[in-house]
DNA sequence: TAGGCCATCTGGTCCT
DNA sequence: AGGACCAGATGGCCTA
């Protein structure tokens, strides 16, 4: 039996999305940006200028000289050039409109998507850069994270306002976590597995609750729950100390990533898309390693909560969140 | 209004 | 020759 492909658990929008994608010529017509109009106009003006620059005058305004007359180019030869330029830049143009689409698909499965506010180009590099360290480095150890040092993983070298977004979703979705008395962070609540593909009985919107729903930090206890586990151990096959020195060397196919994003992110995006994009991880996952945990909650949030950019959490009280505080807002 | 982000154009380089 | 890739330049949009 073949061993199992990591592409081959990707969802399939995220692997071949753009595969079969033609970005369609009407995307933008050629030269059909404002830019391009106005370049196009440029190379109209020059070539009028070309052709009456005959006996004109050179760049610095002196007559020009008869033997340093340009050579008269044919204009076929022209418009030659000037179709192949136009093509070019429609290549160009489809070329990077499939690197942005690789983009989007990035963003969707690095904590902390919004449709509405999306991270910058840049700032989504670096959060998967160090998703896939921190996801890493608990693979690596082989246990629970401990959740301030993948949150802090996450956010490093990440600008300001990023930090703060992704602490948000954090600080909301760090409500499904309850730290044990070894400081690790153990899930609680609403399974994954829920999170992902089930209805959120209770919320009328089918918002899981938390999620701008203004669920009111009430923890939702109807649903049987399915402890977040690991899917096995793994030998640790790092050895840079920090995901700021490089990138950790590839050894072969690795099995599928788990899924934190059930856990930490908040999907502020339709449940359908939501599931479809983000779920790729949860398959693995489903052998439960401990039982049952409590149903406490480490965070409430308040009910107010405008997520995941006005976030208000009630219960400051509670050390982890503390923890978290500091470290979001040092 | 400055700065950040982005889309687009463009010319150069490399490869087939 | 032609396409892919890249980086610099430019201008538009948005926000603090």
């Amino acid at each position: 039996m073949p061993e199992p492909r990591f592409a081959d658990n990707f969802p399939p929008e995220c692997v071949a999305e753009n595969k079969n994608r033609k970005h369609e010529p009407a995307r933008k017509e050629l030269g059909a940006s404002p830019s391009a109009r106005t370049k196009e106009a440029q190379e109209e003006n020059s070539e009028k200028e070309e052709d009456e620059g005959e006996d004109g005058q050179d760049e610095n305004g002196l007559p020009k000289r008869k033997g340093a007359r340009k050579k008269k180019v044919p204009k076929a030869r022209l418009e030659r050039v000037k179709v192949r330029r136009q093509e070019a830049n429609a290549r160009e143009r489809s070329r990077m409109h499939g690197l942005n689409d690789a983009l989007e698909s990035l963003r969707k499965v690095v904590p902390c998507y919004s449709k509405t506010q999306k991270l910058s180009k840049i700032e989504t590099l670096r959060l998967a850069k160090n998703y896939i360290w921190a996801l890493s480095e608990t693979l690596s150890a082989g246990k629970r994270p401990d959740l301030l040092a993948f949150v802090q993983t996450l956010c490093k070298g990440l600008s300001q306002p990023t930090t703060n977004l992704v602490a948000g979703c954090l600080q909301l979705n760090a409500r499904n976590f309850l730290t044990d008395h070894n400081g690790e962070a153990s899930f609680s609540g609403r399974p994954p597995y829920d999170a992902v593909y089930a209805p959120y009985p209770g919320s009328e919107s089918g918002t899981p609750t938390g999620h701008g729903s203004g669920g009111g930090g009430t923890m939702d206890s109807a649903k049987p729950f399915r402890p977040y586990s690991y899917c096995g151990s793994y030998e640790s096959f790092y050895e840079n100390p920090s995901p700021e020195c490089a990138s950790p060397p590839f050894e072969g196919p690795l099995s599928p990533p788990i899924n934190f994003n059930g856990i930490f992110s908040l999907k502020h995006e339709d449940p359908v898309e939501y599931g479809k994009s983000c779920h790729y991880g949860m398959r693995y996952c489903t052998v439960p390693s401990r039982g049952s945990l409590g149903q406490n909650s480490m965070f409430t949030v308040s009910s107010d909560s405008h997520f995941p950019y006005d976030l208000h959490v009630r219960s400051q009280s509670y050390a982890l969140q503390d923890e978290l505080n500091a470290a979001f807002h040092n």
